[in-house]
DNA sequence: TATAGGCATACGAGAGGACATCC
DNA sequence: CGATGTCCTCTCGTATGCCT
């Protein structure tokens, strides 16, 4: 019997000869692509009130609206729920539509009493219980059988995971992007509007394929007759190329999709599946879009949803993006006139097919660099690429969670009923603790920040829905959180808590090598483990988990609280003086003492800490501000400044680091905090003030300046109150723009009395005579700046320059 | 088909008062 | 002189976006 090395990309199943078969496609060691064929029968797990409900389940089949259904057999095995030992029947039916169908009807039953893992997709069913890890190395041993597909198909008879877990390299990816014909006004219209130009880049390809001809040097602009001729084109491509990945911008609910329909229109056949099917949608509150045998990586999909707390940006603009990541920028055309130019000027089209092409390769570039990132959630989670790509932090979690159930003999808890959802949702939960500073300008200050703090308590107090007793347990040992008034069993390591744990080992231990060697996997991989440890405390809070508890995620905030007062205490003690504090970080003044003795301040800490918690020296600051609040009811949280020993700043919370600010107010708030954290300098920065101020009144300022960018979260019909931006969303949807949630709306403050919002224009609708200069001075600039200047007892009046006048006037 | 909570701030909505105007 | 309308001030709720 042949055998095969291969690695795994997709996964989908079909139903031959009435039986379920589950089609693995990959590419084996040597390159080939392949797919293998394996049969696999879907179950889910009862728990029975009563034993002899077996008999009644073992004969269970029937029919429902014309389809016949059955369960094949019944096992008894011995499996835990929530750590406590079940007798579970695993029932086995005969295809995966069956199992909602039997999950349903046997619910009702009186002799069982619960039933679980009947929605967990058939597909991952197969991977967890096979322990396949897609992109990991898969040994098959089976024949070459003769079904129709584009690629070979091997009828497996044995499968396993390879010894040694070999990741995937080398993978080609086929970077997709269109430029579709688009009056100016009008909205996104599939159906009517072609696709103009469209293009691809790869490893060997890089080209922009368009049907109208102008003249043109560039060789990488390809014209064909029209746009059937263009579809038909990207499907050669696609066929020769053998993408392992084809990656987009937003491909899912755009590029792909639209390709799709124009091909249906123009009745072009994309058979570029491997199995001959062609693009597939799988509509929702997004479309998802996928091609069998191909992974498809959306970029921003990853960039917003797994990696949204690691990246920084305000904006998911292809462009905001790839300058992050990549330092680039692009160049930009006015994608407004395209279909103008399509039409009447044909000639001038060069440089939007410079642009298409230029996107294709970006987002090349972004799948890329952050494929390590990808494929490494892949190894951790277990699924496919097409799945990690569109994973939510909760999805992750519970993936992970599935994946681990089994090591545990742990069975899942079912998902909430609504009503038990709707309860959830009413309890709230208490967060973290933040100290209140006093305003100030500080010098020499020492920051330090728990490790990890909450996946750390997790790990190291056993919190775990499994391990959860009532405060007053007489189990000995039981660790009491008398906060929540309740205790956790030290007598057995809880499910979540070993699993935690395991994480936050694996991450010290891929630290450790990556201190004496750099590795950009193995940084993935450190990243990837540390964005997952931080899921859990979330997930144990949130409603919709199947192992929410309310216990567990209260437990771990309340103990947060707990070892940050008391490290608060010990730096008091210790003669430090606390400045501030926010969950996990504190800061402290020196109050003269050697930043050596700083540093030393965390072993006397850590001596005391349990398991896997520690204190962490973050760094030393030559100084520091805090201000009050807007309504002087004391200092202000998370708003603060510091300045590092490179003289670079650190800034929190403050409008220079918040979208719906003007670029004026931030850039000088900016610069008056640089002047105070260097040099302790006011004087200088209010006569920076006060040129500023002259210049705005002077209108001498761009209207670029003056721009304020406001996300609009919700659609315009549903708003209450009615913002500047959304009046502005409202004109520009009355011009035909469209507007959905998600839009960054922007909008200069012009002259005029009333509301705010009745004054907001579009700033390319602004002249620089219109802005309003006292908005921006009294709205703007002196908030941003008032409270820093009052550190140093400078009032708004001297803000304003008024302060030498009246005292003239006094005089 | 939302991982959690804590917090600052801006602006509109709406109530209530001062004041002017009108009959 | 009371009824009515306008404008201003104040409080409160809504909305956004940050921090950890």
């Amino acid at each position: 019997m042949p055998t095969f090395h291969f690695y795994p990309i997709d996964i989908t199943y079909r139903i031959v000869s009435g039986k379920p078969v589950i089609y693995l496609y990959g590419r084996t060691k040597d390159g080939q692509r392949i797919a293998v064929a394996d049969r696999f029968d879907p179950y889910f797990w009862a728990i029975p009130q009563k034993k002899s409900v077996k008999e009644r389940l073992e004969n269970l089949s029937g029919e429902k609206d014309g389809e016949s259904y059955s369960v094949t057999s019944v096992e008894e095995k011995k499996k835990r729920l929530l750590g406590k030992e079940v007798e579970a029947l695993k029932v086995t039916v005969s295809q995966p539509k069956d199992v909602p169908l039997v999950r349903e009807l046997i619910r009702e039953w009186d002799d069982i009493q619960s039933v679980h893992e009947a929605d967990i997709l058939f597909t991952r069913r197969y991977l967890i219980d096979k322990k396949i890890i897609p992109m990991t190395l898969v040994v098959v041993e089976g024949e070459e059988g003769r079904e129709e597909s584009r690629i070979p198909v091997i009828a497996a008879t044995a499968i396993r995971p390879a010894e040694d877990e070999e990741t995937m390299k080398g993978l080609g990816i086929l970077a997709v992007d269109i430029e579709t014909y688009y009056p100016k006004g009008k909205g996104i219209d599939m159906d009517n509007n072609p696709i103009l130009m469209l293009a691809v880049h790869g490893e060997t390809i890089s080209r922009v394929i368009t049907w109208k001809r102008f003249a043109t040097k560039r060789r990488s602009i390809e014209f064909v007759q029209d746009e059937a001729a263009l579809l038909h084109r990207f499907r050669e491509i696609v066929l020769e190329e053998q993408p392992d990945i084809i990656t987009g911008y937003f491909s899912d609910g755009f590029d792909l999709p639209y390709i799709k329909r124009r091909a249906e229109k123009l009745k072009v056949n994309l058979d570029i599946g491997a199995d001959f099917s062609g693009i597939s949608l799988k509509k929702g509150m997004d479309t998802e879009s996928k091609i069998t045998g191909i992974a498809h990586f959306d970029v921003i999909k990853f960039v917003r949803g797994g990696l949204r707390t690691s990246i920084a940006t305000d904006s998911y603009s292809l462009n905001a993006v790839a300058s992050k990541l990549l330092g680039e920028t692009k160049h930009e055309v006015e994608l407004d006139d395209l279909a103008e130019v399509w039409d009447k000027r044909p000639e001038k089209l060069e440089p939007y097919c410079d642009y298409n092409l230029q996107d294709a390769l970006l987002t090349y570039q972004l799948a890329e660099k952050l494929l390590p990132n990808l494929t490494e959630l892949v190894k951790l989670i277990g699924l496919p690429l097409q799945d990690c790509n569109r994973m939510s932090f909760s999805q992750l979690v519970e993936s992970f969670l599935l994946r681990k159930e089994g090591e545990f003999d742990e069975i899942a808890p079912e998902k909430p009923t609504e009503h038990e959802l709707a309860k959830r949702r009413k309890v709230r939960l208490q967060g973290a603790f933040v100290h209140e500073p006093t305003p100030g300008l500080y010098h020499d200050l020492a920051v330090y920040d728990f490790r990890s703090l909450y996946p750390s308590i997790i790990a190291s107090h056993n919190i775990s829905p499994d391990t959860v007793r009532e405060a007053d347990t007489l189990e000995e040992g039981a660790f009491v959180v008398r906060e929540e008034k309740v205790a956790y069993s030290t007598a057995k390591k809880g499910f979540i808590a070993a699993v935690v744990e395991e994480v936050i080992t694996r991450r010290m231990r891929v630290k450790d090598i990556l201190k004496k060697k750099k590795d950009p996997f193995l940084e993935a991989r450190a990243m990837m483990l540390k964005i997952l440890a931080n899921s859990f405390y979330g997930y144990l809070g949130f409603p919709s988990a199947r192992w929410y508890s309310f216990a567990c995620a209260a437990s771990v905030t309340a103990l947060g609280r707990r070892y940050i007062t008391e490290t608060i205490e010990k730096a008091e003690k210790a003669g430090f003086k606390v400045l501030y504090s926010d969950t996990d970080s504190i800061f402290l003044s020196l109050q003269g003492k050697s930043k050596a003795a700083a540093k030393k301040f965390v072993d006397d800490i850590n001596e005391h800490l349990p398991g896997l918690m520690e204190l962490e020296y973050e760094g030393f600051y030559p100084s520091g501000i805090f201000v009050s609040a807007k309504d002087n009811k004391g200092g202000a949280k998370k708003r603060y400044a510091l300045l590092r020993e490179d003289g670079s700043l650190v800034i929190k919370g403050f409008e220079a680091v918040r979208r719906n600010t003007s670029v004026i107010a931030k850039e000088v708030q900016e610069h008056v905090l640089k002047a105070i954290l260097e040099k302790a300098d006011d004087k200088k920065a209010l006569n920076y003030l006060h040129g500023v101020i002259k210049g705005i009144r002077e209108k001498k300022l761009a209207v670029e300046k003056m721009v304020i960018r406001t996300r609009l979260t919700k659609p315009i019909s549903s708003y209450d109150a009615i913002g500047p931006h959304v009046a502005i969303a409202k004109q520009m949807k009355g011009k035909g723009i469209d507007i959905a949630p998600g839009a960054i709306i922007r909008y200069v403050v012009t002259t005029g009395g009333g509301r705010i919002r009745d004054r907001a224009k579009l700033p390319e609708a602004t002249k620089q005579s219109e802005y309003d200069a006292d908005y921006y001075i009294n709205n703007q600039i002196i908030p941003a700046v008032e409270k820093i200047f009052e550190v140093f007892g400078h009032t708004k009046e001297e803000l304003l320059g008024k302060g030498a006048q009246m005292r003239l006037l006094e005089f």
